[in-house]
DNA sequence: TCAAAAGTGTTTGTACTACACCCATGC
DNA sequence: GCATGGGTGTAGTACAAACACTTTTGA
């Protein structure tokens, strides 16, 4: 039998929407390209899938080079088919969205690649290919996920204040919730537990501390938030 | 430059989870292959995307050709990747989910072609490649999608009974729903109107007869059961 | 008049909303 | 003692859950 690989077969790149959190800030790892098409503009990182990978591999080797950190929580987003998506031919996109926080990169052995830089997603510059629609649907996905599912905890740090969190969910959202009762919300879910220790060296009140309740598995909270 | 296609890339393949509802059964729509591998074994209906497809038109080739119709409503489920998913050599599945009403099928012009079946959810047999995979995910995706858009209106005539949805509900979710609070929520929720005719030939009252609100935009119902 | 399915309302409890004051800390 | 941010409680409301009787129809 004729193998798969010697008909003619789109080609098939792997994109990746990196969200970073730093200091009450939602960013996205976007990429400055030094060939042509759409040389010296800005586009998602990606790469193109290898005969022998799997899409987790290539999400990996695009997090380590440009990064220099590759163990993120990964979620595949939505695979794109636009005929026109790439001028030099038939291109696929599979996408993926990632979480990351950003202090934890000064640990890695690694350092941030050259040509990559965090952007505010509310200051996102043009972008080469479809990559702003993907952007777009990437941004959504994060927003309606975290109001179900604790992805809040891959972008803070392992110990954090309920402030911190709830700051988090404001950026993310980007409305305002009440501090009361999203700290009720939040601690009845029990997906956060207290530490009983107390952030420190404050000029004010010492904050009790958090940690992420590894051990539950069930997913029951629920923000009600209007989505738009 | 050196065409995309002229690189060595995997396979493309579509498969589709054609879901029908008939007679308070949810059933699957299942392929018999006639070639190696997995000859003589059932296998979700698929094809490998053309180098000028959109992925939405390999989809209405495979409808056309095996249901004899192709409008449906259709939703990107998910993209397979596994090295061994397919013994022929390296092969990507982008999966779809698709809706149906089968009693539609006897007013199109064409057939079911003799080598696809319907299957009740609850007796699909074993499957070819990683195919049972694909189908309990698009199984879990409409159990939830159900409970916040009205997938439901796909798969039930123009005009229906409140008794036809909730029964679509409960067969769908596979669980029972107060009959008194399901009509209350769905009323309130706007995504239904009533017709002001009813059902004619019953041997019992005749029941109201509604339609899908068509104008409605917002997604603004809820129906809060626990998923598993 | 009977069988079968459709239609309807109320009570109870829970959960979300809105909202304001006191507390701990470092300077 | 003051400025800053952290911590706490309650009353009102709205929605979900549980639940049973009456109505319409054809046979």
């Amino acid at each position: 039998m004729k193998p798969f690989h010697s008909y003619s077969n789109p080609a098939l790149a792997i994109d990746l929407v990196v969200f970073g959190y730093h200091e009450n800030e939602l960013s996205v790892l976007l990429l400055n390209r030094k060939d042509e098409p759409f040389k010296g503009g800005w586009v998602l990182p990606g790469a193109f899938l290898q005969m022998e990978e799997r899409f987790s591999d290539t999400c990996s080797r695009v997090l380590r080079t440009k990064l220099g950190m590759d163990k993120l929580y990964l979620e595949q987003l939505y695979t794109f088919d636009e005929l026109d998506r790439d001028p030099r031919g038939r291109a696929i996109s599979v996408t993926y969205f990632a979480l990351v926080n950003p202090s934890r990169l000064e640990f890695s052995a690694g350092t941030m690649a050259n040509d990559v830089q965090w952007f505010s997603v509310k200051k996102i510059p043009d972008l080469g290919f479809d990559h702003k629609i993907i952007f777009k649907k990437a941004l959504q996905r994060l927003r309606s996920k975290i109001l179900y599912f604790p992805v809040g905890f891959e972008l803070l740090d392992e110990y954090f204040t309920m402030t911190e969190l709830h700051e988090l969910y404001e950026t993310i959202l980007d409305i305002s919730l009440d501090r009361r009762n999203f700290r009720r919300t939040i601690l009845a879910s029990e997906y956060i537990l207290p530490t009983g220790t107390k952030r420190e060296g404050l000029q004010n009140r010492h904050p009790e501390l958090y940690v992420f309740n590894k051990k539950l598995k069930k997913n029951n909270f629920q923000l009600n938030i209007p989505l738009s």
